[in-house]
DNA sequence: GAAGTAAGTGAGTGATTACTAACTTTTATT
DNA sequence: AATAAAAGTTAGTAATCACTCACTTACTTC
């Protein structure tokens, strides 16, 4: 329950918002997140909010484009450092893990917004960062085919597909057993069995 | 937009109630439903809903419970039919995605009741269920362990929490491009590498 | 067909929510 | 140190929500 100094500057202000909402997410439902819940974590009155984000919906929004740059640079970082295409995908997939073990909110936040009926800005944003993720993910395959790694009959989609719900069913064990450290001990058995389904046959 | 003749006995009115919250949480976030529009759903005033739950908890407590039932009882039945865990499992899977395709609500409700912060009834009914799912999955595959249809050093419980990932990843996908039906055709290429990945080697 | 009961209506109520605006306090500038 | 600009406070408002209750309508049973 840090309590930020008060009077900040307007972009620093903006930020500890945002974290806030982040750090909130992970033990409340996102939905039901109140600005004064936010202001109150903050150390803030809930009026100031409005000092700095115009409307509600525009906060959740600075939350998915944080979101968005945080992990998909650091996504961007395991991939380029790894040295062969399945190296890559297993760091990318651990990366992605630790991200969320750092930020429980997270993938709430993510979920939440895609069940949205209405196309806001911010479901957009996370509809367009899924659909970027995926194709990277079915770029790394195509490369793995390419050198050999990963099956030449494998379909790409498909895998891209299990490789988001493999981390989606680690994310949903947390919640059913309310402990989020579980997530990295399982992240590792949980991608073998994946490796072993898209691997090429030797 | 089906609209129930009025003056139901009091038990149809409750199945009635539970069907429209499944059919409104297609095309609406479950947590943004509200009785009103329950009420409006069935042709009924909202007032009206109050004589049959006492809380609007209790009814997402009835559409929990409806779908515990059904879907489990779905479950069962494939497992059964099937002539080996290998084709149980298979069956298994496409039975559940039959069901989340004819009832694109029931994911989204499953994941909105896991979301919430407090422990409500029917938070627990989810988390008892999922439990329940993850322990029969991973009987299916300790007997396919045995009938030498499952790879014997597969770790189980890894696999089980792979297999509801799988499904979640399909139900993600159709959550991203909005279009529930294209989970069908993705359904068996993604149980293909799935099954790959537990196979015994040969 | 009269009487009793179950189901539905309609007009509320209090609590909560996002958002506003007049005012105060802090920080930055000269 | 004086002043302007930025950031925060306080006390609202209108809208929405779950829930209530006195009353009305339909069904059931003898």
């Amino acid at each position: 329950m840090r309590s930020t100094a008060n009077y900040l500057p307007a972009e620093e202000r903006r930020e500890a918002t945002v974290e806030a909402v982040i750090e909130l997410a992970a033990h409340a439902n996102p939905g039901d997140i109140t600005t004064t819940a936010i202001a109150v974590k903050m150390g803030l009155t809930q009026g100031a909010l409005f000092r700095h984000f115009p409307t509600k919906d525009s906060i959740l929004e600075a939350v998915v484009d944080w979101v968005v740059e945080r992990l998909m640079s650091r996504v961007q970082e395991a991939a380029v450092a790894a040295s062969s295409p399945m190296a890559a995908l297993e760091l990318v997939f651990l990366a992605h893990i630790d991200f969320v073990v750092a930020h429980p909110g997270v993938p709430r936040i993510i979920f939440g917004q895609l069940q949205h009926a209405e196309q806001t800005a911010a479901k957009r944003a996370v509809q367009a960062m899924l659909r970027r993720y995926g194709q990277r993910i079915a770029e790394l395959l195509a490369q793995g085919q390419q050198s050999g790694e990963v099956d030449k009959q494998l379909e790409v989609d498909a895998a891209a597909t299990l490789f988001i719900g493999t981390i989606q069913g680690l994310v949903m064990q947390s919640l059913i057993h309310g402990d989020v450290q579980r997530i990295r001990a399982d992240a590792p058995r949980v991608f073998r069995i994946y490796s072993r389904g898209i691997e090429c046959a030797q």
